[in-house]
DNA sequence: CTTCGGCACTACGACCGCTG
DNA sequence: CAGCGGTCGTAGTGCCGAAG
């Protein structure tokens, strides 16, 4: 015989207060109001004659009735959104990424192309937000984090550590001869990233400057971005020589957009993390973007060949495609 | 001790969709 | 079309903790 189950959405709606531990929150996410979550949970114990929460003064504790079944709950509800992704895409899979949004524009996106070639069933839904999104509990399956590579809770594998140089656009030098040495800056216009992270310290012109034993310029006139990719796109535009993030000036060096005229480059107390729950680490589809992520962090970015271009001249052999000829 | 704000809870009624 | 179940909002009450 099969038994009579509750309404889902009194279902729905103690799983989320289990979640909140109130009530105000779990109507918060639920859209509706917190007296309407009150009776679908009062709803629901009066169905299975048993007690889910214990009341407490302030906010609840699960019953051992309602820890029994809340797994079981959170995975069905798991399921039950994967079948609606299945119906509403065709058949098709889709990865939800969130992904730092300069990371995204400049590394993550002139790549995904590839990602598509491995796996043509498998599309990716990429969701740019500097915003650290609740891996275990949203509809995020993945997330592209820029820190120190602790996430308590997730799975979190390196991509790679960030570094920072100097890179210009040929555009910038109008005819005049390319940078040779650290002291060519002198007079040239300066783009800075103006951003402070949480924990340790982003290096700026200043430091590059001292590393590099260089006096008599301005390491604080320019323009100012609080956004890596705004400042690539700066330079891209020819605004001026920039201290930009490998990561985000990679494919520029090599499409020949940027170059980059001294091999010193400060290292970052930074690097990019594939991030994701551990309770969900080991899905196929997950583990799949995982590892072509790494795979494609550890790839080196094609070298300029000599194509033509719409508009463009072939670009010449360099023994470094990412360094000007001054190397 | 009193006041106040936040929250949980209840009673009641309105609305909607399904069913016979 | 009436009855019913499900859902939700409003209004009101009571409890608790923090602040004065």
């Amino acid at each position: 015989m099969r038994r009579r189950l509750p309404p889902l959405n009194s279902l729905r709606a103690f799983e989320v207060v289990s979640r909140h531990d109130s009530f105000r929150a779990a109507a918060e996410e639920l859209h509706v109001t917190a007296a309407a979550v009150i009776q679908q949970v009062k709803a629901l114990e009066d169905h299975l004659g048993r007690k889910l929460l214990r009341r407490r003064s302030r906010g609840y504790s699960l019953t051992a009735d309602g820890l029994a079944g809340l797994q079981h709950l959170r995975d069905a509800f798991e399921q039950l959104s994967s079948a609606v992704a299945a119906m509403t895409s065709g058949g098709q899979r889709i990865l939800t990424v969130s992904a730092v949004p300069s990371l995204s524009a400049e590394w993550l996106v002139p790549r995904l192309h590839r990602f598509r070639e491995q796996y043509p069933d498998l599309d990716v839904l990429l969701h740019p937000s500097e915003e650290l999104v609740d891996l275990e509990h949203s509809r995020v399956d993945l997330g592209i984090r820029y820190g120190s590579g602790s996430y308590p809770g997730l799975i979190s594998e390196r991509l790679f550590f960030d570094e920072i140089f100097p890179v210009y656009s040929p555009r910038l030098l109008k005819g005049r001869r390319s940078l040779k040495n650290p002291g060519d800056l002198r007079g040239l216009p300066l783009i800075h990233t103006e951003w402070t992270p949480e924990t340790g310290h982003w290096p700026g012109w200043v430091d590059w400057l001292r590393a590099a034993g260089v006096t008599g310029v301005s390491a604080t006139k320019g323009l100012r971005f609080s956004d890596g990719a705004l400042v690539i796109q700066a330079a891209v535009s020819g605004q001026g020589v920039a201290l930009g993030s490998k990561a985000l000036a990679l494919e520029h060096l090599a499409a020949g957009r940027l170059v980059r005229p001294f091999r010193l480059a400060l290292l970052t107390d930074f690097a990019y993390y594939v991030v994701c729950a551990k309770t969900r680490a080991d899905e196929p589809d997950l583990a799949a973007f995982r590892r072509w992520l790494i795979a494609e962090a550890k790839r080196e970015p094609p070298p300029r060949r000599a194509q033509s271009r719409p508009g463009g001249r072939p670009a010449g052999r360099r023994r470094f495609p990412y360094l000007s000829s001054g190397e």
